[in-house]
DNA sequence: GTCTATATCTAGATAGAC
DNA sequence: GTCTATCTAGATATAGAC
């Protein structure tokens, strides 16, 4: 009670709090969740292990409280305006969907996180759970409810077509990127890109 | 020199060996790098710990010994008659990559091994590459070679469309199975197949 | 090659002073 | 809440007998 004023309502105290997560997510980006020690997290924060204890339970509430913080973040930039697409003509709408994944592309914490998303998909199926939902079908609702409503075009299952779409962008990410098969052989986003749109642009209502 | 006759040549001593990779594969698959102790292997093997030393150098080569057989095996299978294909009607065609990606889908121990190779394909990326070889590339390639020399068909851009069906297929695959999305919406395999026959068949050619 | 036994280290987690 | 210090368990790896 007696404590320094501009510390209360944990102004001062966050700080420890803030430079624990900044640490574990490093830590469990880089090395998943078994490679992950409480000593390193510590040791990389600054602060002594127990004080990591103070503030979660135990490894696993720390390792899922940063990735469900860190999945949702993720996102939430990517769908900021769902409605303005909904207007688009189509190739606009691809253009404009291709830009946003290539943020993702680009993103070497995103593959981390995918990495260990998928890597700790069986140990925390809570975590991919929250990764297909507020990724996966969200963007593939949107594209679904574009492709349904939009009026050039004429797609038999919108659903299936969505699934297509993103899928060749995501997995392009995973081969490319996160599996490094970019050393490899090269694909680039731009000619999937154009291949889409020929695709798409095939399905146009034929005019009466 | 004495030992018995039987014994020589490895007939006899295989089975240890063998008990070794079975149990680390088991193990591997399920636990990953980390998760996975040599205490563990040993113990399911029914073998000492000291036994696994004297076949394998240390954990990590263990480890991309056994993936890294596992990954080739996997596949061997699938590209089992790969000249046969090219001869095939596009609906055929779609039709027999999608009865073989089935049995992926169905295959728990490909879906464990999925999740290995991406958790680990940043400590591990030789075992990364291996897969995109073996898998990716060698998928792509033989549909990008059915989609060049179809006759019926007339496509802009073989690569980037073989990567479309065949990444439509996999990111399928990894989101349903998986990252068990499968429980928060289901999208049944064919519903991807007929929307892919609908997008090829849109690109045949003109008759004159 | 296979075992017993052990060396060495590091992990996750906690008790108790302040 | 934060520290020092420590407990206990389990890890990788090896030495030496047979």
């Amino acid at each position: 009670m007696e404590e320094s004023l501009y510390k209360e309502k944990g102004g001062g105290r966050r700080s420890k709090r803030d430079q624990i997560v900044k640490a574990a997510v490093e830590t469990f980006l880089e090395n998943g969740y078994d490679g992950t020690s409480m000593n390193k997290v510590a040791e990389k924060a600054g602060v002594i292990k127990a004080t990591i204890y103070s503030h979660f339970k135990d490894k696993e509430q720390l390792f899922t409280a940063i990735i469900e913080e860190l999945t949702i973040n993720k996102v939430s930039i990517d769908f900021s305006n769902p409605e303005a697409m909904l207007s688009l003509a189509p190739e606009e709408f691809m253009d404009v969907i291709t830009a946003k994944f290539c943020v993702l592309m680009a993103d070497a914490e995103y593959h981390a996180l995918f990495r260990v998303l998928v890597g700790e998909s069986e140990r925390f199926p809570e975590l991919a759970q929250i990764y297909v939902r507020t990724v996966i079908l969200r963007g593939m609702g949107l594209a679904s409810k574009y492709l349904s409503q939009q009026k050039e075009l004429e797609i038999k299952d919108p659903e299936a077509m969505a699934h297509i779409i993103a899928g060749s962008f995501i997995s392009l990410m995973v081969w490319q990127q996160v599996l490094g098969g970019k050393k490899l052989k090269e694909l680039e986003v731009n000619r999937v890109k154009e291949m889409l749109k020929q695709l798409l642009m095939s399905q146009r209502k034929k005019t009466i």
